[in-house]
DNA sequence: CAAAGTCAAGAGCACTGCTCTCAATTGTTG
DNA sequence: CAACAATTGAGAGCAGTGCTCTTGACTTTG
């Protein structure tokens, strides 16, 4: 049974510290390796000939392929997790606009950076791949929890356009379902910020990512939109106003 | 050299229209492995087995993998493109917001009726593929063109409000890279919307599908938004609402 | 110091994409 | 209609993949 043992927070032993060793070295070759080719063509075999071992050895430290892909799934959520707290920290608490467009940056920087890494976090899932709920829920959801804090303290802070939520016809109020859902969701957060809000915030949270998703993954055309940083920009413009932001 | 000829429209001799049809069946088998275990999983010796023929036999009719990646890329575009063009044909040309939901709703019914495949057209990037730009940037583009067709009708018909584009200090002028691109587009596509409008409403295009990878990707958690119908339906009014529609 | 635990190596299975050769079939043409 | 040529399918084979199992050696621990 070569399963490691649950409850290692901290290596003891020394074989312990080697094996955590072993294992953290396998998962930088593996970054690398997903850095370069893509997470579909990560090969065990080419980890363990980068390790300088034999292909069967690297089973000791790692279960399977899913599960280098968890590792580097988590490795990756934090790293991107780290980069946009970075990014918010650095903008003064009450400039919520500014927060959120330090936000909006740092997602989209880091996923240019790391293309190959962000489509294994945002793109299609990897076939056979089901990524295990309780271990990637918390690093998973890092980003989408600072971009809520933006919000709700915007909120609280009496700085959210209220006209922005409800103009015109724009349906003010939600049916029953949803309104559940953001109920839910506003319990679980400890936010204060109301329905619509919400479900503005949710929609954001999806853009921001589809406006990246389309120039990492080159979904727009070819000669179309050169100007990506004008083009990110403007859009990140448009999104704080969706959301009532400025 | 197994190549087809290029200039084959219509299949003449009998060799061309067994050829034709056995590149057909191919298709239309791949398609069926690719709607059930993914992209990266579909398999030219899969393929042969269903066939009932050994997998050298397949390389007479198609190239590689890749171009038979590339004929269901097509292939997805297309139908994607029928559906959408044909629920949107049927709504009465003069409403626009009636028209672009239901652009919207037909791209995200196809998308989670077909996840895989719609994976393939939008996630992330097959590792090692490239497709070929000459063969699909015209079939992929016909949903961008829909959208931006309902944008300038509504333009044209002096429908689009115009305090959407610009309300308070959201910029309404454009930096001059960005507005080089909108108007190469503009001109391209023989639109008349303004700057600002067109490029919201590539903002609304990116958005539509961050929305629906979301969805369709997993990417919300197990338990929030159990009410997707109603989550999208608010995300489309706000979306329409964004480009100035309604 | 010996037992227990851990490890790397190697062989092997089943699968993949792809190439090449060879024989047979098939359609076309003199 | 028969001969020819193009086309096709089969099979072997190469290099790669994930993964399992056994074997022998090594290290840590009681």
């Amino acid at each position: 049974m070569p399963a490691a043992p649950s409850p290692s927070p901290t290596p003891r032993t020394p074989r312990e510290r080697a094996r955590a060793q072993t294992v953290a070295d396998i998962v930088r070759l593996g970054r690398e390796h997903l850095a370069v080719h893509g997470a579909a063509a990560l090969s065990l075999r080419a980890v363990a000939r980068d390790l300088g071992v034999v292909s069967s050895a690297v089973y000791r430290y790692v279960q399977n392929r899913d599960e280098l892909l968890t590792l580097l799934l988590i490795d990756a959520y934090g790293e991107l997790g780290d980069e946009v707290d970075a990014a918010v920290g650095r903008v003064v608490e009450a400039d919520f606009a500014g927060r959120f467009q330090a936000l909006g940056r740092a997602v989209r920087g880091w996923a240019i950076r790391e293309p190959a890494r962000y489509a294994l976090l945002f793109g299609s899932p990897v076939p056979g791949y089901r990524a295990p709920a309780e271990r990637t829920t918390g690093p998973g959801t890092r980003v989408i929890h600072a971009l809520m804090a933006i919000f709700d303290g915007a909120w609280r802070a009496g700085v959210l356009r209220a006209e922005a939520a409800a103009p015109a016809a724009v349906a003010p109020v939600m049916p029953a379902p949803l309104a559940r859902d953001l109920k839910a969701i506003r319990e679980e957060l400890g936010l204060a910020v109301p329905d619509d809000f919400l479900a503005r915030g949710a929609l954001v949270w999806t853009s921001l990512f589809g406006a990246v998703s389309f120039e990492v993954f080159g979904q727009y055309g070819e000669g179309t939109f050169a100007a990506r940083d004008e083009l990110f920009e403007h859009h990140l413009r448009v999104l704080a106003g969706m959301a009532g932001l400025e």
